[in-house]
DNA sequence: ACCCAAAACTTGAACTCTCAACCAACCCGC
DNA sequence: GCGGGTTGGTTGAGAGTTCAAGTTTTGGGT
C-alpha cells in the first residue's frame, strides 16, 4: 500500500510548494517590471554573460540553465528578436547554433542584476536563521543528486572566469576552475 | 552596493533553482501521464476533496491552493469541461461561485493519489537524511511566512476533517481539528 | 431610495512552455 | 562514397498562466 505523508511530512511538502510558486511569481513579477523578461529568460543572459566570450552553443546552453532545447530555441529566437542575444551557426559543425550576448543584452543583464538578487536575499536568505542556509544547501544538494543524474560530477559547468560576469566589481573572489559556482551574483 | 550572493549562497539558490524545476517538472509528467492533468489541476482537485461537502468557493480555493483568481477560474473551467467539478452559484450571495467535486472528479483523485505521493517520496524525501526534512520544513516555514502574510496564522485553512479525504484507509490519523495538515495524501 | 465603491468572478489576448514532428549536418561502416 | 543512425536545433500546435479589462452583485453612506 501506499505510504501516505505524515502531517510534518505534509507540512513541509506544502510550505515547499508554496514558498516556491510565490517566490518564482514574485521573482517573474520583479523583473518583468525592471527589465522586461521573465525569470527563465534572465537566466539565459545571465548565463551567456558568465560564459568566456559571451557566448554558448545551444547545448551548453540547455545543459546551464537546465531546460529543454525546445524550451531555450523558442526563448533565444524571441531574445534575439529583442537584439539582446544574437544566434550564428558554427563554423567546423554547422549543426550546431552559437548563442551569443550583444552589448545591449549586457545592459540589461547588468541593470537587472541587483535588483534580483536583493529580490533573493530578502525572500529567501533573509528570512532564514543561523545555520539554516547550511541546511537547505545540503538537502537540495541531496535532492538535486536524485533528480539530475548528471548533476555535481561533470567539471567545467557554470566555470568560466567570472571575467566576463555582470557586477564584476562586487565578486566573490572565485579564482580557480572549481566544477561549480562560477559566479557574481546575476545568476539565478 | 549590492550584496551579491557568495559561494555558498549561490551553490543553495541554484540547487534550490534547479531541484524545483526538475521536481515540478517531473510531478507534471507523472500527473500527466497517469492521471491527464497537470499538477496546478490535481491540487485543485484534492483541495476539494479535502473540504468539507467537497466543495468550496471560488475563492477559498485560490486560498487554498495559492492560485490567482484568473488562474482558478479558468483550471476550474476546465475541469468543469472534463466533468470533475461543477460550478454553482452560491444562494444567498449571487456573485460567489462554489466549485464541488463530482464523482468522477473523485474518482481521478483517488486513482492518482498513490502514484503522486511515490513521486513525491521518491524524488524529495528519500534523499533527504536524518534530520533534513526537519530542517527543512522549519526553513520553509521561515519563508512562507515571508512570502505570504497570512499564512501560519489563519486557523481553519485545510481544516476540514478528513472524513471527505481520498485514500481514506490510509490516513494517518488525524482526528482532531487542528488548523493544518487536515490530510491523507492527495494534496500535493 | 439612490449612488458608488468594493467584492467575486469571468473573459480575452499575449506569452511561455511542452510535446511531437521535423530538418540538416555529421559520422561510421562497409 | 553512400545508406543509416546520431547529434543539434527548429517549428507548430496545444495547453496553462498572466495581465488588464470587463460583469454582476452587494454593502454602505446620505
Amino acid at each position: 500500500m501506499t505510504r501516505w505523508l505524515d502531517e510534518d511530512e505534509q507540512e513541509l511538502w506544502r510550505a515547499y510548494l508554496w514558498s516556491s510558486r510565490l517566490l518564482f511569481e514574485a521573482l517573474d513579477r520583479q523583473l518583468q517590471r525592471d527589465a522586461g523578461l521573465p525569470h527563465a529568460y534572465y537566466m539565459i543572459l545571465s548565463a551567456l554573460s558568465e560564459a568566456p566570450g559571451r557566448e554558448l552553443t545551444m547545448t551548453e546552453l540547455a545543459g546551464t540553465v537546465r531546460g529543454s532545447a525546445s524550451r531555450l530555441s523558442h526563448a533565444v529566437a524571441r531574445l534575439e528578436e529583442s537584439g539582446w542575444v544574437a544566434r550564428e551557426r558554427l563554423a567546423g559543425d554547422r549543426r550546431t547554433t552559437v548563442a551569443r550576448l550583444t552589448a545591449e543584452g549586457l545592459a540589461v543583464v547588468v541593470a537587472a542584476a541587483p535588483g534580483h538578487v536583493e529580490t533573493v536575499r530578502r525572500l529567501l536568505f533573509d528570512p532564514l536563521g543561523e545555520g539554516q542556509a547550511e541546511e537547505l544547501r545540503s538537502a537540495f544538494r541531496a535532492v538535486l543528486g536524485r533528480l539530475d543524474p548528471e548533476a555535481g560530477s561533470p567539471a567545467a559547468r557554470w566555470s568560466g572566469r567570472a571575467g566576463a560576469a555582470v557586477g564584476s566589481g562586487d565578486l566573490d573572489g572565485d579564482q580557480d576552475g572549481q566544477d561549480r559556482a562560477g559566479g557574481h551574483g546575476g545568476e539565478g
